[in-house]
DNA sequence: TCACTTTTGGAATTTAAATTCCATTTGAAA
DNA sequence: TTTCAAATGGAATTTAAATTCCAAAAGTGA
């Protein structure tokens, strides 16, 4: 860029200009790798194997593993036709959290356009629904899952503690449960009747709370900690109050469409989970 | 490595060890993030949020994102453990490696467990429920929706009639209507009372069942649609029961698993047309 | 072999980020 | 209220990383 004089004709020029994703930056190294002096070839091999490196490592610390110099590393991005490393890295780090869709961005769209089509609005919650199940599958812990259900196998009888909007989840439980003749009771509030007495401790409690927590769901989980019950905490994040509770977590991150979320990945932790329990429960 | 020295009390101290991994981390985390000040929390809870923003951010970056000084940003570090944010930033880095393989990836990862896991059963549910959602898209009818958006919208006053497994998508349904300020009644059929004399006819019905139908919600409809009412219906095919009664039909095609079904799409529906309506009641 | 170009290694410089410091604000206790 | 400790925001400083530069080495063709 601040070269107008043909001295280096290497780095960011009009016909060299620099690839704008990972894969554009790949195709061109694959093209022209052969044509590389020896030591930035070395470092073009390095980074092939290794592209996951790129995104946080330092020059120094991608020129020791490739056993090059850092002005090594330095000519090589500007080869492929960066101003330098910082550019090309900033390229791979983007790349990488483009598999999280920028909800920020998503949201003021949202907003701008404001409700659209209705059409429009439930693309938008069926996108975002397919996000959250695909995070899914990274947040929750298979052990922590694992362990879940041996606690509620184990239990005498379920409770489910859940409102608000995690009142759908609880009552999709209790709906499973009763199907497959497990013990189970849905804490729903309703008629403003305090069930809690039926908490024993050999029973288990499934919490269900995102955030803004309900004060309720929170209250009721730690007076039923308190008489010895176990606590299995379907939750948004690891700094919910639930923690404190030593509860068994089991986290989804579900991405909001303006103030309302899809609830589908939520809603496929508790079927999963209920379905296990039933099944663990036969066989003993 | 530089410092053999005790110069910097800071970090690292025998009864504050620094977290070895990002597990041990968010462990840590959970345990101490609600005695934590307002703005430390506050970037707890961001970054517990956004985990994999760690690696490639900036101190900067990251203040931003949890709209909080860099300053803060520094004491939440020291506060976990860490030396600083450059050492805490390490930790994130070491554990990035392959920690985003593709969706594909995952889900075999998830089954591998063996077919019997609560895992394994999970990612067949979230599974299922991404091929639903995808179904969405091309069974629900962009004029049916709209269709009843406006139905919707126009009604004096919403009820909601759904049980069984369909009872998660109407308390949504209602949940969202009572967030928005939309006149509505879910008819629970709790304590066995029967609550049709509600529906008058200027009312509209929402009415969700899926095979095999349960026929309190059917009778329901039909009743409803003698006194006047308008009837949406959320169901799963056109020759559904609910088709008698000149319903305006939003038709989802969830999949089971086994007895079971994700029920992703049928919520994702179920709040897009709660919000359209809710829009639309506002513009009137 | 010599002259000349390209490539290389490493030191010097620049730039940007991390970290510390301190004056102000906030909130709790007396 | 007043007093004090804790928490906060923002500027100042330090530290580390990126980038440039140049002298030495390795190639290349005459």
């Amino acid at each position: 860029m601040k070269n107008t004089t043909p001295s280096t004709p290497v780095s960011a020029t009009l016909d060299n200009p620099a690839p704008d994703s990972v894969d554009a930056f790949f195709k061109r190294l694959g093209n022209s790798a052969d044509q590389l002096p020896k030591r930035l070839k070395q470092f073009a091999d390095y980074i092939a194997t290794n592209p996951d490196r790129v995104a946080v490592s330092t020059v120094a610390e991608l020129a020791e593993g490739a056993d090059v110099q850092p002005s090594a590393v330095m000519r090589f991005c500007q080869e492929m036709g960066f101003s330098g490393f910082s550019q090309m890295q900033k390229l791979f780090r983007s790349d990488y959290s483009a598999k999280w869709p920028d909800y920020a961005t998503r949201l003021a769209k949202l907003r701008e356009h404001g409700t659209e089509t209705p059409s429009a609005l439930l693309a938008e919650f069926v996108e975002v629904g397919r996000a959250s199940l695909e995070n899914l599958m990274s947040t929750v812990n298979p052990a922590a899952l694992q362990q879940a259900v041996d606690v509620l196998a184990r239990a005498d009888t379920i409770h489910m503690i859940g409102f608000k909007r995690a009142f759908p989840v609880t009552s999709y439980l209790a709906y499973a449960f009763e199907k497959m003749d497990v013990p189970a009771v849905l804490h729903s509030g309703i008629g403003a009747m305090n069930m809690e007495h039926l908490i024993r401790p050999n029973d288990a409690v499934i919490a269900v709370t995102f955030a803004p927590y309900t004060e309720l769901t929170l209250d009721m989980a730690a007076r039923a900690r308190a008489t010895g019950a176990d606590i299995v905490a379907i939750t948004d994040v690891v700094t919910s109050p639930l923690a404190r509770l030593k509860a068994i977590q089991l986290l989804v991150a579900e991405l909001d469409v303006g103030d309302f979320r899809a609830l589908s990945a939520s809603l496929s932790l508790a079927i999963a989970l209920a379905v296990s329990v039933g099944a663990q429960r036969n066989r003993m």
